[in-house]
DNA sequence: CCATCTTTGTGCACACGTTCACAAACGCAT
DNA sequence: ATGCGTTTGTGAACGTGTGCACAAAGATGG
């Protein structure tokens, strides 16, 4: 089995007409983008092995996708095949980091500085397709001064200036969830407009401002999700068969659960055994 | 401006036939099914203030998607709104909890406990939502014995047993690329069903196991790819001008390239900086 | 009980993404 | 030069996802 879309990592909006605006600005679809990357880290090791040239069938089986796919996603960046023999590894490695921007090199700040700060600060695999860590930044005085990864961790004051003098524009959002808008305010305040987001909340940005979200407990949840259905065991009809019913009789049980309070506490604690922990999910509240 | 689809974060599927049989089963569209985390960390928040009721224009404002999408998300679940007053915040938690199985708790492995298993142990988000750090592996003997979050790291040989002692049906990679697929195989002939890789790595599996992959980099490439397009910076058009013609000029490009050998060396240092740090990339081979 | 106002649930049209399948293009051997 | 086997590039069909727009359902006030 294999579950979900082939497409890229989560991003958060909620308007593809944006989507199209932008990347069909000359024709390449947002999902064949999302590939490309994978495209290229295979080609990559394809290359590290002086593996000259590759057929659609063997890139694509080294990429996890579909050998038609991998031919339509090439074709909108041009024709850089050839019939009968396949691509030449090099000269699609560089059209592809050509296509993505990765000649040049662009640089990163990461705001909060805490346990996945760190780790992301410590990740080589930044550094290796030319993202380069501007600097780290975080509010909390006991962490500025520290050095993470060989870096030392700046204090919010100094955002501004940093992005201003290294025009970074993408920047890293690792702080509590309670932080993340106003920290992605500043960002964009002071210039960065692309920003990728690890606290679970929906940020909102002006136009021209691209979000991207990692969310780990979502991944989860859709794993779960699966898992459930593996197991045979349909969600439980429960109470809810009423609700299943047209008509009249659904209009009541709405009314009986508003009345009653919907039964809160036993509900809750089975859907949320809250462990133990600082839960820090409580900020994704509505805007409006 | 918001790039990208709205769906959830990467999936590695090339078979979408099979998200289809998987939820489809009864009705649930894959897309829908990324989106119900969403609402649910929206209704939870609403819940612990306790909102009673909510409108489809409201939640999905605090979700950060489209109100049309939301209901129709929502009927796939069934009828649990109320027409002219919206949704009873405590009873659609509870019904989206169920459906993701989240009224269950789900003990969870992290193989691999280095920067960032250590970051995921200690994160909070993981109980929050039924989901329990069952054991924290690793292989490195350094590291097996000490502790994180309070919990044990477990030697590798240990896993089999873990998993059948405690039912673990998910389990988390967090070991570099390299060792990633074969971790994976060892979860899967454990008994584990559902895989979250962290390893920049293309996963290869059974039938009948799902696959999720975060990946830090190519979220970083796709913001790239939008930035330069903002900025106005056609991809260089560069050599590749002569790549557009139609016929046999094209053909002759590409025996040139192949011939010269593609130029390796200068095209590599522009497009991969390579700035220091273990490069860890180099496992996402040709599995065939 | 009726009128009015709000909000859901969904039919429909359209956009996007995937896959099939095949003609055209190319390398190579003869 | 010609023919043969291979592989690309893409037209077309299909499936999925999105968003509009509106009828029907229910709440509310008189
Ligand atoms: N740890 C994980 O594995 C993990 C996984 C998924 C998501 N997340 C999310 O990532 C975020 C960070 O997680 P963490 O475990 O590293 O948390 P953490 O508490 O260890 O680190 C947060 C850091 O942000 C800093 N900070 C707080 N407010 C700030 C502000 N206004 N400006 C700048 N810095 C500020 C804090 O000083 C702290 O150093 C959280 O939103 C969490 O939900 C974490
Ligand atoms: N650090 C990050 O922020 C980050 C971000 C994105 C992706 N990644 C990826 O996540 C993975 C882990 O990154 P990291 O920075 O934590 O690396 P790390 O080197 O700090 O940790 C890897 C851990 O895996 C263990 N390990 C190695 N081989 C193993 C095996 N066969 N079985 C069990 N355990 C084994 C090692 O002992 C080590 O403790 C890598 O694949 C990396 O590319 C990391």
């Amino acid at each position: 089995m294999a579950i979900g879309r082939p497409s890229s990592s989560s991003s958060q909006t909620p308007d593809p007409g944006a989507a199209r605006r932008t990347s069909r600005a000359r024709g390449i679809p947002e999902a064949t983008v999302a590939r490309l990357p994978l495209y290229l880290r295979a080609l990559t090791a394809l290359s590290e092995r002086s593996v000259p040239t590759v057929s659609s069938e063997e890139l694509a089986a080294a990429a996890g996708v579909n050998s038609a796919k991998l031919r339509k996603d090439f074709s909108y960046l041009g024709s850089y095949g050839t019939r009968g023999v396949g691509y030449d590894v090099e000269y699609l490695v560089y059209q592809i980091s050509r296509e993505l921007g990765l000649t040049q090199d662009w640089p990163v700040v990461i705001v909060g500085i805490g346990n996945l700060g760190h780790a992301l600060a410590n990740y080589g695999g930044f550094a290796s397709r030319g993202f380069r860590v501007a600097a780290l930044l975080d509010a909390d005085p006991n962490v500025v001064g520290t050095a993470a990864a060989g870096l030392p961790v700046r204090h919010m004051d100094e955002l501004e200036a940093i992005v201003a003098a290294q025009h970074v524009s993408i920047g890293v959002i690792t702080t509590p969830p309670g932080a993340a808008q106003q920290v992605c305010d500043r960002l964009v305040e002071a210039g960065v407009t692309s920003i990728l987001n690890f606290a679970p909340t929906v940020l909102t940005v002006p136009d021209g401002v691209d979000v991207r979200k990692v969310d780990l407990s979502i991944e989860l949840q859709i794993l779960a999700f699966h898992e459930q259905r593996k197991a045979g065991d349909e969600p439980a009809a429960g109470d809810s068969v009423l609700d299943r019913a047209p008509g009249p009789v659904r209009a009541a049980a709405a009314k009986l659960r508003r009345a009653a309070g919907g039964g809160k506490a036993a509900e809750q604690a089975k859907s949320a055994p809250t462990g133990k922990g600082p839960e820090d999910d409580l900020s994704a509240v509505m805007p409006a």
